[in-house]
DNA sequence: TTGTGTGAATTCCTTCACAGCG
DNA sequence: CGCTGTGAAGGAATTCACACAA
């Protein structure tokens, strides 16, 4: 179970496996087979069980899996056996909505603390947190241990701050600026979010 | 050019190469090489160059790119050579958000209508735009002739209010919803936004 | 029978390496 | 030279198909 030979591409199936089985189990369905999963997804029941195997032996001949089962494994195999603080760094619009989304919570996140550079919005709250100075950011983050942070700033400015947080010791953090940022990949992971990137791709196919 | 044999991998670079071309003219750069682009984006060279070689000979031996003919050859391909009118449907506090956010106008998409079903938002604005009842929605966007739609309602009614959507004759939607869409894939395009699974693909890689 | 886990076969994607042009 | 465009090679990912277990 060596994590480097497992290809991202498996890794980027697992949190969509696991958002479905969940999503089974809330409507009351506690057992499933990888065709029965992949019809929901929309891929093949050959590929799930290939990811699948790569971590483990979660079926049984002729029944299939269990889904709680197979939901504890696959939280235990991304993590997400526990809650992780994350921090929130600019609450313009954008964030402020995502500090209130209240899937975060129920899915394996916290965000616990938010940052802002405006002295508006400094000491003001966003549901129940206090919006902080972001000259503190660095020391509250370390101090705190926080390894995610979710970018919600303004392009211009997204570099220097991500570097902020590298410095903070974030190793996790979720772009929504439209700017690639420029990191260390051995230390840090990024995730890009932009909406703008995906309705070009559909216009594509479009006339 | 048959759109159908174009993979779908290919489709989704192409959109990265456009939005990192665009920064780069308006860094003051006009010519460019496969090998500079690739280390921008963190790609090789060859992949452009083959990714480029699907669609026409944009470049030339020696000299590599000239980047406002490469941006507007793109900018073709991708349909975006033109605005596309969008539709926002859920105007709670993402909806609204994104309804604010000033990239959509810069890049080919314009928000022209927003909708929601809280008698509390109806008739209010947007920016400058006024909430319109979703009752109306579908009449509305078809006589509009939209075709694209950006769906920021609760998971709950996400599924319905998609099939309402490809009923007034959209025929592409951008799903922020946290629920997998299902859609009749030869007549609609999907792409999710969804955070958390995002999230949990870093979460893998980190103890 | 049903449905998993998995080698083998296949398909798909990326990289190589170079002819050829400016 | 420098750099593109592209066949050929190589590598990755997906799908097939079946032994086997419940």
């Amino acid at each position: 179970m060596n994590k480097v030979d497992i290809p991202a591409i498996i890794v980027a199936r697992l949190p969509i496996y696991l958002e479905t089985l969940e999503l089974m189990y809330k409507e009351g369905i506690y057992k499933t087979s990888s065709r029965e999963l992949g019809d929901r997804i929309g891929i093949t029941a050959a590929q799930i069980r290939k990811d699948l195997s790569q971590f483990g032996e979660f079926g049984k001949q002729g029944t299939g899996y269990s889904i709680p089962n197979l939901v504890a494994e696959l939280r235990k195999i991304l993590h997400v056996d526990k809650i992780w603080d994350v921090a929130l760094v600019g609450t313009g619009n954008l964030g402020t909505a995502i500090a209130r989304y209240p899937e975060f919570n129920h899915r394996g996140f916290r965000i616990v603390m938010c940052f802002d550079s405006d002295p508006a919005l400094i000491g003001t709250k966003v549901g129940d947190i206090t919006i902080e100075d972001s000259a503190t950011m660095i020391e509250r983050i370390r101090e705190a241990n926080i390894k995610i942070a979710m970018l919600t700033v303004p392009g211009s400015i997204a570099q220097q701050v991500a570097d902020d947080l590298v410095k903070a010791g974030v190793t996790a953090i979720l772009n929504y600026a439209p700017v690639a940022l420029n990191m260390p990949p051995d230390i840090i992971h990024v995730q890009h979010i932009d909406p703008i990137l995906q309705l070009q791709q559909m216009t594509y196919y479009m006339d």
